[in-house]
DNA sequence: TTGTAAGCGTTATCAC
DNA sequence: GTGATAACGCTTACAA
């Protein structure tokens, strides 16, 4: 590896002088600077980045934690992130947190010795409590998800709202008995949304029903949907509170629950060329990453300034 | 921070030990060991990852590039990636290579400069010649679509006989005017899938008409079509060379091209959900990212041995 | 078993 | 305007 040293040598000055050179220090005789310029092309010199940020304490890195990046939704915000960082110089790292909330944390941890420059988050875990150490050596964004059991920023859509509007839908359409998909409790946003299916039910003077209330691995969400079909017949409507969880349980609404009404809580590639139309409460994850990432480098950029801590993004209903 | 010397210092002992105690070195009596352990933990002691990388030249990290992480195949393809190298013990760093070819170099060795161990790439430009004076320092798996100009490992599907495989299929159901939709010809794989539509007509006798042949930006790809039909009523099907633009142009099928017959090469969400019913040729993002990841390690681990430079996949037509 | 010294490539400080 | 020196945190010789 070619080294400032290296190129110093050549040029016949000190490696301070190559740093400066390079840094576009003005203190450098023109003279000097294109002596020194020569010698770094003809040794094909590249900076070692890791010995420069290592001499800062930072590598010019944000981390992405996302539960799963090959989801279109967190895909989304991950290149929103990305484009962000790009404008300021720094890399992406990314990491899946995957399906177990006990994984997180340790996930988690493996990014953060890195000495990354910041972190943005969309948790899976009930409680992200460990952060806290880290929080006085990197600035911390939530997205998607609010922190629970620490202080941290963070950019979320209003999902009770957004959730009540769904289900108000489907209560314009006539619907009484609607059942309601989610992915596990231990994430906030299904906590959320679960809350604006009971408030919306409770506006409509209708008692909720827990056998309506379809919890779990998305996986398993088309299999849960269509038993409760069979043993309730009454069910005439669905709010599916994910995305993730729409696409699963999609087709079923092409074949066997034909005919039961579809709201989801997030949108999906394709879902507007789909038959049935599946209104949606739209989220633009695009726009989530990018305010999430732009908040992570204003807190590094100036440490001292306040921000708001909570950000609540609306969300519309699509396609109805 | 709180570094070795402040453990050192608080345990009684020299940094050496401090930094054996932490890699597990046997050489440590266990009473100085455990004296070492509760002063890490009593300083809430994280090793600088930074420091350690730097010494030994390489950030535990690869890089992957794509043309956009937003599109679902290429986030599929970067989750494998990311699986793989998390049991390396590595992060991924990713980099969203856009629309322009010309960013291509640049965008690259931005990431390349930081010293990451391995880069995988789905390049975008006509040329990567540019990778050749990184290939003495990190290995690189090219994905997706193979190198030109630079000899590299490669993981590709077989495109040609991919799109052969798709357009016999419409020549099967009697079609034989067949419009043909594709990205750039900078990319490789838009050539590859071009060459074998006209393989396809080739072998049915039908000679190829560039009117039929639309290629270009996939945002365009919907307009670019509508006018063809418009200007040339006799064709009745299309081959869309990759999902990207399967999916812009797909509503069309529903709407003003109602009635024509469309194959994609590449799968994409929802598509089993559509009505029309979509032929797809598929990819496997997934296998692609896995076994790319994999031979990227393995080059890391064992610098000496030899590996096949080429390796296609196979690709098969779905939903047919 | 433990400690000392040196160095990884770069840059800040402070001389000259 | 330029250069010597030290330092970032850690690890690998080599000593003790």
């Amino acid at each position: 590896m070619v080294t400032m040293r290296d190129v110093a040598h050549v040029a016949g000055v000190s490696p301070k002088t190559v740093s400066r050179v390079f840094r576009d220090d003005p203190h450098v005789l023109p003279e000097t600077r294109e002596r020194v310029a020569r010698a770094m092309s003809e040794l094909h010199y590249t900076p070692n980045m890791l010995a420069r940020t290592f001499r800062d304490g930072r590598l010019a890195m944000a981390a992405v934690a996302v539960p799963d990046l090959a989801d279109p939704f967190f895909a989304s915000l991950a290149r929103a992130v990305e484009r962000v960082a790009h404008t300021e110089d720094h890399g992406v790292v990314v990491a899946s947190l995957g399906d177990d909330p006990a994984d997180e944390e340790a996930l988690v941890a493996a990014m953060l010795q890195r000495q990354l420059s910041g972190l943005i988050i969309a948790p899976i875990s009930r409680d992200q409590g460990y952060l806290t150490p880290w929080l006085t050596s990197l600035p911390v964004v939530f997205v998607d998800r609010e922190p629970v059991g620490v202080r941290a920023d963070y950019f979320i859509e209003d999902d009770e709202r957004g959730a009540r509007t769904a289900v108000d839908h489907l209560f314009s359409q006539g619907h009484r008995r609607i059942a309601v998909l989610g992915d596990s409790t231990d994430v906030v946003t299904t906590r959320h949304r679960l809350a604006g299916y009971r408030s919306a039910l409770a506006d409509h003077g209708v008692e909720v029903d827990d056998d309506l209330v379809l919890l779990g691995d998305p996986r398993q969400a088309r299999a849960r949907l269509h038993a409760l079909a069979e043993r309730d017949p009454d069910v005439t409507a669905v709010f599916s509170s994910n995305s993730r969880t729409t696409q699963e349980v999609f087709p079923a609404f092409q074949s066997e629950l034909a005919g039961l009404a579809l709201v989801s809580f997030g949108d999906f590639p394709m879902a507007a060329a789909l038959q049935p139309v599946v209104p949606v409460v739209d989220q633009d994850p695009e726009r989530l990453g990018t305010v999430a990432a732009q908040r992570l480098f204003a807190r590094l950029n100036s440490p001292r300034s306040r921000f708001k801590v909570r950000n609540v993004l609306d969300v519309h209903l699509i396609r109805a």
